[in-house]
DNA sequence: TTTCCTTTTGAAACCCGTTTCAAGATGTTT
DNA sequence: AAACATCTTGAAACGGGTTTCAAAAGGAAA
């Protein structure tokens, strides 16, 4: 691979001067000009992207860590991130982290090793917040919270809003007993959505029911099973999200419940897949493209100084899980 | 952040010997070990990963180029290639291309820049042929070949057998007016899957029929209204991929038509979703996590010199869309 | 023609971890 | 005690762009 002193020698220049050329920092002969890029088309010379960030300190690169790579939520939001990141002229690298903090600490300093300009995360775990407080480079969590006016963004959807939403459009279609399918203890959106839930419930006078169910459909298959058995009159479920209102879905269709007219259902998210599975799924949407777009404007931007909080809207989608 | 030269004046030793102590490349005395170690737990330090691979010309990097990162059969190999890349101590990062020419040549060029140590390209474009010969850095092209005997690896599974499969299952199962909804031609794979469908039905002396439809379910959608206005007596369909069966899943349902009573589907590749949809998708399975697995594998054991070529078989998932 | 200002240019330092090389230290053999 | 082998160590060079700084060159004003 030629270097930039190759190509200075082929074209009877100083190294810098072909760097001014590459990069239009400063005015330059036009005559070495046309010298230095005849030079470097001839040698096929690409700058190493390596030593440029050695030096500038910045990769031009958006780091995404995530707790999966599979889930069609991080997929949709980190499509966006990278959408927009390339906008920008920055790239995108991804860290799966299945939601291990060994792996989450080890994709932070690798991360940040890496001169990335920015990260953007979604994690859980409270053991992070002294990293990330630390961390020299700009972070904005996503999603989840790992602790309010800790340094650096936080980009969300009300979450509680969520839940009642949820909730009180199961009411209003005549449901009387809504079981919650709660994501995990540890997410903070999870929690916030349980509360929502909750909160709507006492206000009706309706009995809170829920059971607990990671994000994964495995589980989202076996804790449905679990739902029926021990909440056997239920007539409306809200999942944690549309992964886990898919796999109820299928739980229910195979023990002959009829949707939404025995139980009507309703997701969380509005991933692609809640419109094309078939019924079209009832949901709380959040915009999730907007989410990746303003995490990563807000790196951008640097925006993350302090503490910046941005808080989304989530809204119900009616389509066909619920009456 | 802490240099290696912060943390030598601090144990009172030199850089090279801090670097020795990192990378345990030689022998150091005990005594300067403890400093050392002391001098980087009381600084932070954390060694540049930039500086290291400008040096080493290696990041320890898997670059992965996609068309799409929303698309299942993407996200689960790209899953499997960042397990499999982890486990032998490497990172990845993925591009996404849109199937956008120029954006594949940047995201090549840059990934080579960024020293990374290998790269698994899945793209269609004729163009790349040169770009990737002449390339150094390790390649291995998956699911669809550029062009045979090109220098490095190509991982993909028997596309030929999996259309001929697909076809020969709906023959037996009765079917009489079988549609194939092949994807663009440019995809090497699409159009091997399509020859297979082919030669069986001249095999069996059944009449061809097909229409085109890339990998987006929207498409999907638009094309099965317009498939069943060409064939109304279509009693099979095989989709191109599974993403395409779900929506023609969809549209079918809408139409009032059932599945697999009045026509039966298959579609292509077995992603989970397959599994978890409602009816369960009968499909031609490729096993997506062992083809990344295996791209991984050739590119660290560097087994791409000269040109490789590793063909999986597929297999038939008999579900729920056919009888 | 001299002086001053502006522009262009290359040498060298820089970013930071790694490695080579040779010197210094320690130990062993004869 | 001399000669030799082995280990430990730091100085310096390296990788490849970028930037600073000062010199050189060109142009304009006096």
């Amino acid at each position: 691979m030629a270097s930039i002193r190759e190509v200075a020698k082929l074209a009877n220049v100083s190294p810098s001067t072909v760097s001014r050329v590459i990069n239009g920092t400063a005015n330059v002969d036009e005559e070495k000009k046309r010298r230095v890029l005849k030079a470097i088309d001839e040698s096929g010379f690409t700058p190493n992207e390596v030593a440029r960030s050695l030096f500038k300190k910045s990769s031009k690169t958006i780091g995404v860590i995530v707790p999966s790579i599979t889930n069609p939520f991080f997929t949709e939001m980190s499509s966006a991130i990278e959408k927009t990141a390339n906008e920008y002229g920055y790239r995108m690298t991804i860290c799966n982290t299945s939601g291990n903090v060994e792996k989450e600490k080890n994709a932070i300093s690798m991360l940040t090793s890496m001169n990335v300009d920015g990260i953007v995360i979604t994690t859980s775990n409270q053991e992070l917040k002294k990293i990330l407080e630390n961390c020299e480079t700009p972070i904005v969590a996503i999603d989840r919270v790992i602790s309010k006016n800790t340094a650096g963004g936080y980009i969300h959807c009300d979450n509680y809003e969520g839940g009642r939403i949820a909730a009180q459009h199961l009411i209003q279609n005549g449901c009387k007993s809504i079981v919650c399918v709660r994501g995990l203890e540890s997410i903070s959106s999870a929690r916030e959505r349980y509360q929502g839930y909750l909160d709507v419930c006492t206000e009706q006078g309706i009995r809170e029911q829920s059971i607990r169910c990671d994000y994964s459909f495995t589980e989202g298959l076996t804790m449905t099973e679990k739902l029926l058995e021990e909440f056997p009159d239920v007539d409306g479920i809200i999942a944690c999200n549309d992964m886990v209102a898919i796999s109820i879905y299928k739980v229910l269709c195979r023990r002959g419940i009829r949707v939404p007219e025995d139980i009507q259902l309703v997701g969380y998210d509005n991933i692609s897949l809640a419109h094309l599975m078939t019924p079209e799924l009832t949901t709380v949407a959040q915009p999730i493209e907007k989410m990746g777009v303003k995490a990563v404007k807000m790196l951008i931007r640097k925006e993350t100084k302090g503490y910046k909080e941005y808080i989304f809207s989530p809204e119900l989608i009616i389509r066909e899980t619920t009456k």
